[in-house]
DNA sequence: CATAAAAAATGAGTACACTCATTTTCTGTT
DNA sequence: AACAGAAAATGAGTGTACTCATTTTTTATG
């Protein structure tokens, strides 16, 4: 298709250095115009009514490209998940303001602000979201990427269950509390999707309500069962 | 729908009192063979590794037929949760041994059931039951049936929180009580299923500890949140 | 610059879930 | 029994996710 043809300049990038060649920095590009052809498909049409021809239509690539890329359509539309969880924790540590509030209000705005981010695409969301639940399986051996993504969304609530446990607002939990908290977050989304509320508010309130309960039962029980 | 039946003159059929002619004995004879050859495939080959065709011929009809009597694969699947749940309520009405227990070895009892139930289609259950939490979406106006069937065990679920609140085992919880419990099923299937210790024993133990935790909770506390 | 090897792109081909116009089977009526 | 209309079964056809042998582009090396 183009017919640019590099005269050889004797400029060899360096082996093991950060510096990108031409391949690198055209994969990187193709890579980002599927992505931003998915979403915008996606959020337009939802993830069963976009097909991947659509897709690499828009991103002006060949069909089977698209699968050098992404084993599946599914995966790609994990993907999302992935960025969202990297700005999420981008988000919070750059946020100075929040790492001097209590537990549940953290939790809140954390929460609160993955919802917002997915809001855009809430009509697609839900199949993705749930799908990556299922575990890893003889004969379904993708979920590898979701676990990873899972493994490292509880790591970043353990470190904030951690930083709750220094300041003495909560007992010490284990592991089980970010399993907890990863667990209540999927029943936050499930009921954040199904919530047809003006602006989603019964969730919030919900949210708000049951995370300052949930301290209060966790200062005065301890936790110890 | 059209009320004409049978006549005086004809020999009526006699089969119950439901009327069936020859026509609604071979529908039912039909549909019982697609989920037997259905539920033979998915558990040897998984939900994916099934192909509807091969379904079809091993019930003994053309593929065609199969989309006759369910609308989809996945709804296909998703009769199996229905007929566990009918299992289970009729299980537990007939159980007069359980009436008697105290609400965490009823909700122990059911849930432990439950996952024994499903412990042969383990392959092939996640991919259902989870995509069965997906809303209902303009693009995907199916899981209609699912939720009735949510709907259906959360009313079983509510009614056996209803007799533990007559005995004053809990405080009235509402609503939130059997949505609560049908959220934390959800977790003990998301953990069964990735619990690899023999028998499940983890899952079971994990199960028993917290039901017992979250009685004390509800007593000392009061749910007042 | 020429060449070979590696990487990436390509699109016709495949297998599958699902549709639908047609055919076959059943039922009530005369 | 004969018929007509209804219900059910059929299987060739359709659209789509994904594969893979081949072609094109890029890089490494003399």
């Amino acid at each position: 298709m183009k017919s640019k043809r590099k005269s050889a300049q004797n400029v060899p990038p360096r082996e093991g250095s950060a510096a990108e060649g031409k391949r690198d920095r055209k994969k990187e590009l193709t890579k980002d115009r599927i992505l931003a052809a998915a979403l915008e498909l996606f959020r337009e049409k939802g993830l069963e009514g976009t097909t991947t021809k659509e897709i690499s239509q828009r991103a002006g690539i060949a069909e089977g490209t698209l699968f050098n890329y992404f084993r599946t359509k599914e995966d790609l539309a994990l993907f999302f998940f992935q960025k969202e969880t990297d700005d999420l924790i981008a988000w919070y540590q750059g946020n100075t303001h929040l790492a001097k509030a209590s537990l549940p209000e953290k939790l809140f705005a954390i929460m609160h602000r993955q919802l917002e981010y997915l809001a855009p695409s809430e009509d697609f969301i839900g199949a993705v979201f749930f799908r990556s639940l299922q575990p890893h399986s003889k004969l379904n051996p993708l979920s590898l990427e979701s676990q990873q993504l899972r493994l490292r969304y509880l790591m970043f609530i353990r470190g904030i269950l951690a930083e709750a446990e220094e300041k003495g607002e909560i007992p010490p939990l284990g592991d089980l509390g970010s399993y907890g908290v990863g667990l209540f977050y999927l029943g936050v989304v499930a009921h954040w999707l199904n919530d047809t509320s003006e602006g989603k508010q019964k969730t919030l309130a919900v949210l708000d309500r049951v995370l300052h309960g949930a301290m209060r039962i966790a200062r005065k029980e301890g936790w110890e069962w």
